[in-house]
DNA sequence: ACGCGCAAATGGACTAGACCACTTCGCGTC
DNA sequence: GACGCGAAGTGGTCTAGTCCATTTGCGCGT
């Protein structure tokens, strides 16, 4: 007698129905603006906390909201665009008129994992120098960024960095190699807990991760990079021209 | 008396712990491999299920799992690399050796909002088409795409398209119009209960969101796209050269 | 007038449980 | 032997609540 409906219509999840909600508070207030707390969605839309956090999460996630402990939850400013380009990173920032400041980290030597020797053409085992950076733009972190050269191929490497800050100026300088040619790619990854707190995020934030490997005008490798983007924060961008 | 410890550690969260217990689980397992259930997770590792599933989520997220509702959870296959590329997608997918084929879900004439008058160069409430297709990889959903053209500029497109699946073969031999410059920018975001479905994922998944801007060689501006990839699945991969 | 301390309010993490949708598989029936 | 039904088990969503960490601002004391 009952007629089943084929086409089951794509349910929408009560979470969803609260992030639209936000985005109509979110779309008529400008960058800064406080939104209603958490408890008074709850109540305002006859649900539970926990879904109402979800839909909120979702909405940092992309960049839209920002949470502030003790304080509330905000509209957030436009994400910023980074281009992706084979100059060093000091002078891409300066170029779209940012002042970049680099911190280091840790720089250490250790031996090479599986992947790392492949991507450096040297032996599992062999020193590689890994080094690692936090990059500011205008003051506030950006990166996290972590790379990785044959400690064979760039000798005292590590004693350089700490008086020269640009890596690619050191290579150029002390060891003749500027590298040429570079893969990238371009992933998302959820924020470790150290990364969150030098990123000044939160554990599990969507980032993205871009994994740089370049190479000499011999094909030799030179470093391999890997950088984590908040996600909500930055957009990359690339010129293509065809041929 | 008591000093104040000044570096406080970055304190991890519960449900942190669970997700490395997992990644341990996953590092010793080939992919499409079960792994234990929720229920079981949440008495070996004496917590609730909300923490086993934030941490199940992210590596989902990540894919590193894959989820199957009423059947278990399971290791993922590795990522899928996609070059980014001024070739049509069609072109792109053979030389990398896959068999694509493209869904036409909806071919429609719109009135540009803002944003779209900007991009295409025509004034606000011009007419549009707008074209989305799903792009499928072997069979398996790729991505959604979402295309905007100027109706003046290119009168009859959609007829065309649904003879002649390429678009820019289209573009090329009907209005002799071939793009030679595109920007693009990639970000994060979070998938629509509707892109979800149509991508075979949840709702809230991580994605990749590649928008194109591509102009002809006089730069007047021929489309602008963006397309939504499971953020889970693939990765972008970019070849730079120095200059 | 100033500043300190405390209370209130916010977001952050987590729990224990309910109910639903879907898959799987064994058992009974034909 | 093939089929179909149903129970059991899985992940999916949501609730209602607890306790914690941090921020904010008010009121009191000086």
């Amino acid at each position: 007698m009952v007629v089943a409906v084929s086409e089951r219509a794509p349910r929408e999840p009560k979470y969803y129905l609260v992030k639209r909600h936000l985005l109509d508070i979110i779309g008529s207030l400008p960058p800064g603006s406080l939104v209603p707390t958490e408890r008074i969605l709850t109540l305002e839309l006859g649900t539970s906390r926990t879904t109402v956090r979800r839909a909120l999460s979702e909405l940092v996630g992309e960049g839209r909201l920002v949470r502030r402990q003790g304080s509330g939850t905000y509209v957030a400013e436009p994400k910023i665009s980074w281009p992706l380009r084979m100059t060093s990173f000091t002078e891409q920032a300066a170029e779209a008129g940012y002042t970049v400041t680099t911190q280091l980290l840790d720089a250490r030597r250790q031996r090479a994992d599986e992947e790392a020797a492949a991507r450096l053409d040297v032996k599992v085992g062999a020193s590689v120098f890994v080094i690692e950076r936090l990059r500011l733009v205008n003051g506030a972190a950006m990166a996290v960024e972590l790379s990785q050269l044959s400690a064979a191929r760039f000798p005292g490497l590590v004693a350089k960095l700490r008086r020269e800050p640009s890596l690619y100026r050191v290579l150029a300088e002390s060891y003749d190699s500027a590298p040429v040619e570079a893969d990238e790619t371009i992933e998302t990854a959820a924020a470790s807990p150290r990364k969150a707190e030098l990123l000044d995020t939160d554990t599990g934030a969507p980032m993205l991760v871009l994994s740089r490997h370049s190479f000499d005008a011999s094909g030799a490798p030179i470093e391999w990079v890997r950088s984590w983007y908040r996600g909500d924060r930055y957009t990359f961008v690339a010129r293509l021209t065809a041929r």
